[in-house]
DNA sequence: ACAGCGCTTCCGCCGGGCGAAAGGAAGATG
DNA sequence: CATCTTCCTTTCGCCCGGCGGAAGCGCTGT
């Protein structure tokens, strides 16, 4: 385990992902139950909350109501709690969260259709990616892939590109830390990893396999929003026997311009000339498609 | 330009939607902050979010800045706050919230294809009903139904079905209050209501003309969780003229069926017998397709 | 230059909230 | 049936975290 660097005081929390250290801060200790929640832990009862926030039992209990009667949490029919649809309502006021869905939806499903893989599309959050929408095929990769996943950058293939075109100081920080293994194939080498990523910067697009599900190949392309600035990236990921990465990059790279155009059209805006560009795929003219 | 009003102490709540009155509790006031947030107030300035959270200056100015470096709230680079990812990341864990969209997607993406309508799926939260799905139609019906869209339940198709279900004191309390009119043909009268409550609660399943939008024709039915309980309602919404209501029925009724079985699958448990089914269609082999 | 606005920081006083502890409900174990 | 455990709820007094007035600063527009 890595020594904390940020410096957060000592603390005692039991963080569903690993950081975090709001202490004895008042609105800290609110956030402390909501921090509580986390995939694994969906439902919680009061003194399990009490435990994971470090927070006495009777605080716990007060906060708890007090985030009930407002509605970020619900209670359910065992007498658990659980995160609430009020937080959702608010979610979606998010500009890179759903707002963003929004747009790319019905090029994401297209894509979805047209190459049968899951199609994933992702947002950086500090030094991790995540995911403000997936559409998964079917059965496949079992629970891989949901919005609101928050998975490292090194390992996929959206974080890659959003990695790739972040500031440099931030590149070092995410490369000076470790990274994780998933299969036998992620990249967990700096060194490797500092060349992959200026690959990814010099064409455009990114192409990894089996970062983090084995038969699997991912591909992978930024998306600019109005002003020209990196907003999000892209994926689909499929079995890599059946893969054609230069048909995929292509058709991610019309669907990038496309999802761009419309977050132009959705907020009024005026498109930026000179857009960063997908290499090696004669830009524009993709096959249109419509279901 | 106003004079400054100098905060008269008093609630002066200027909340998007209208309730709600946190006041001068402590979690109250960073929940406040939240709530300056709104469908028609995405981005605000810290001294917007004062003014709107009633809170001064200073309070704002820290709790803000907490609810930042939790990752509640995010910076655009104009300087003005927006809802964070983090927040998006927290919602998804929502059982009544992506979680159930997760279950349904498939379902409802498969609906959409075959109907070329709007398709949503609602759940209840106090007397509305929250859009935790929504499906649009290209361009169509220019901003009606997204993902956190909060509506009253008489006006919607899907809060019909779940007004219909819900308990007899909670309905009364819904009857009891201003109906709102959004067309000429909005429902607004109790009795009239009630009646076609009723109706509802009999068939199985519900049909509205333009109660919202004008040319439109909403059909809904029910969803039920793996314990028999309701748990949701999907709508279709189509052009009346082109409608075929007893087809949408039945497609619907199927596809509520199938939500049920993947939400089963999802959790591990096992269907409880004696379902609640809709009427007027024969469970099961559904007229496939007509797009 | 000045004025107006919005953001940031500081500080002293005050009252809201913390947590120990006790009470209560419900289930497990003997 | 008694007892033990676990979890939830409520109360209360003391204390310290946080509230907000005010001042400082950096804009932008006239």
């Amino acid at each position: 385990m890595p020594e904390v660097l940020e410096a957060p005081a000592a603390a005692t929390m039991l963080d569903d992902h690993g950081a975090h250290a709001p202490r004895t801060n008042a609105a800290g200790r609110l956030l402390a139950v909501l921090d509580a929640f986390g995939p694994r832990s969906r439902a919680l009862s009061l003194s399990e909350i009490s435990r994971r926030s470090g927070l006495s039992l009777s605080t716990t209990h007060r906060l708890v109501h007090e985030l009930l009667s407002w509605g970020a949490l619900e209670r359910d029919t065992n007498g658990r709690y659980s995160i609430g649809v009020r937080l959702l309502e608010l979610a979606a006021l998010a500009p890179r969260g759903l707002d963003l869905r929004e747009a790319a939806f019905p090029i994401l499903d297209d894509l979805h259709h047209r190459t049968r893989g899951n199609v994933h599309l992702g947002v950086r959050n500090g030094l991790e990616v995540v995911y403000v929408e997936a559409i998964r095929a079917c059965a496949t990769h079992p629970t891989n892939g949901r919005i609101g996943d928050r998975w490292p950058m090194h390992a996929t293939g959206t974080g890659l590109v959003l990695l790739a075109f972040a500031d440099r100081d931030l590149q070092e920080e995410a490369l000076s830390r470790p990274l994780e293994r998933f299969t036998p194939l992620t990249i967990t080498d700096p060194a490797e990893l500092r060349r992959k990523l200026a690959q990814v910067r010099q064409s455009g697009y990114a192409v990894a396999v089996g970062q983090i599900t084995l038969p699997d190949l991912v591909v992978a392309v930024p998306v600019y929003d109005p002003f020209g600035d990196l907003a999000a990236a892209i994926s689909v990921v499929v079995e890599a026997a059946r893969a054609k990465p230069q048909v995929l990059v292509s058709m991610l790279g019309d669907a990038s311009g496309e999802i761009t155009r419309r977050l132009a059209a959705q907020s009024g805006q005026r498109l930026v000339r000179s857009m960063p560009r997908v290499r090696g795929f004669a830009g524009g003219h993709g096959v249109p498609a419509t279901a």
